[in-house]
DNA sequence: GTTTAAATTAAACAAATGTTTAGTTTTACA
DNA sequence: TGTAAAACTAAACATTTGTTTAATTTAAAC
């Protein structure tokens, strides 16, 4: 378990959201200690450097980015409740870090630094087996087609989500959505929607 | 026109190749004018600044970024086809100017510079209203369902693209795609055939 | 061939950057 | 209370950064 004090969560968590702002060969250190009201030194202190911010950050966070989607597996629901509750979480989860979304989707591109994938890998075939599971159960119970290129269903759930979220003026003016708080309804409402909606249409039309 | 010379524009590919791997702040000048084998200060030479090299790329490139989907409206195809082409070539482009629209997305998404955002929320709405006028269409035939949230539906499209791409070793892995050859072959026959059966599907099929 | 402008260069510049040092204050605890 | 470790600070440090200067070379025009 990653042990911060109180002083570094606080860093960590000043860190983030400029990280996620300006990206992070975009923010300096005395950027980061002046919002957290601490001397410059102090991140060195903590941290080591610049880069080992943005592990332990990652660390930091790491666990918040795995979902729990065990309690999915209810009987009683079925495949197509399943997937609706799975975009659901999954797009909730991903909004309420969309700050780690960010600084990770710009890191992982980008050929500047490398970061240890090995631990999201593990969590996207996490989440890409559960959904396999599910898609498996709607075929069998006959109510899924066949041929379903079950890894591309995830690109289409967060890439949706991301895209949209890249492109918030766009999106907050033709849809006239003026604060944060109308846009996060927005999304928690209908672009969730829309999703569930494109997903089951192609998990069910035949051809 | 943008009229930039020969040395300009070896400058803008460096510098749009470098960008997109590393990021507007993550490149330095030295950097691009060692790779384009010229002397640092030809860049403020012909482009004033660092930002304004920026903006001259953004300009360079803009007009490659205007799809022409005037083709599309050809009488005797039908709907269905045509948001076939029309997810094709949109696709087909953006993979093209993929390094263009990596520096495009992430600048969008940061709160440091402020790109005239004018210019490309036209090119969005174009391609918003092309999509209006097909999926109409459909609907008219009776072919399309009603109530569709067709604002939503180039997020997908490109957000299914994007996501993709940002997890280029991800997919690389579980797919088995070595060469950046077959790379762009996946994106060419699969995943683009995989969101057009996702549009298709969701144009169609009813609850 | 001379002149004028454009292109190119090496060097210098100031500012910003990440990091370290050396010293001070605070905290913990025996 | 005294002491050692931890927390914190101001200042200095060496690099790297984008940019400018001044001089030189190249090209074009007359």
């Amino acid at each position: 378990m990653s042990d911060f004090n109180q002083k570094q969560i606080e860093i960590l968590q000043v860190a983030e959201q400029l990280f996620a702002e300006k990206g992070f060969d975009g923010t300096s250190i005395r950027e980061i200690s002046k919002i957290a009201k601490i001397n410059i030194a102090m991140v060195s202190y903590y941290f080591g450097s610049k880069e080992k911010l943005l592990e332990s950050l990652i660390l930091f966070r790491t666990s918040d980015l795995k979902m729990k989607l065990d309690n999915l597996y209810d009987e009683k629901v079925s495949p197509l409740q399943k997937i609706e509750k799975f975009i659901e979480f999954y797009i909730e989860k991903v909004n309420r870090n969309k700050n780690m979304y960010q600084i990770l989707n710009f890191e992982n591109s980008t050929k500047k630094r490398v970061l240890d994938s090995a631990v999201f890998t593990a969590i996207k075939k996490g989440n890409l087996q559960t959904l396999k599971n599910i898609v498996k159960e709607g075929q069998d119970a006959l109510i899924f087609k066949k041929n379903i290129n079950i890894e591309l269903i995830t690109p289409t759930i967060l890439g949706t989500y991301f895209y949209f979220n890249m492109n918030k003026p766009f999106f907050g003016e033709i849809f006239n959505l003026k604060t944060d708080s109308d846009f996060n309804d927005y999304v928690k409402f209908h672009l969730t929607k829309h999703i569930q909606q494109t997903i089951k249409a192609l998990l069910i039309y035949d051809k």
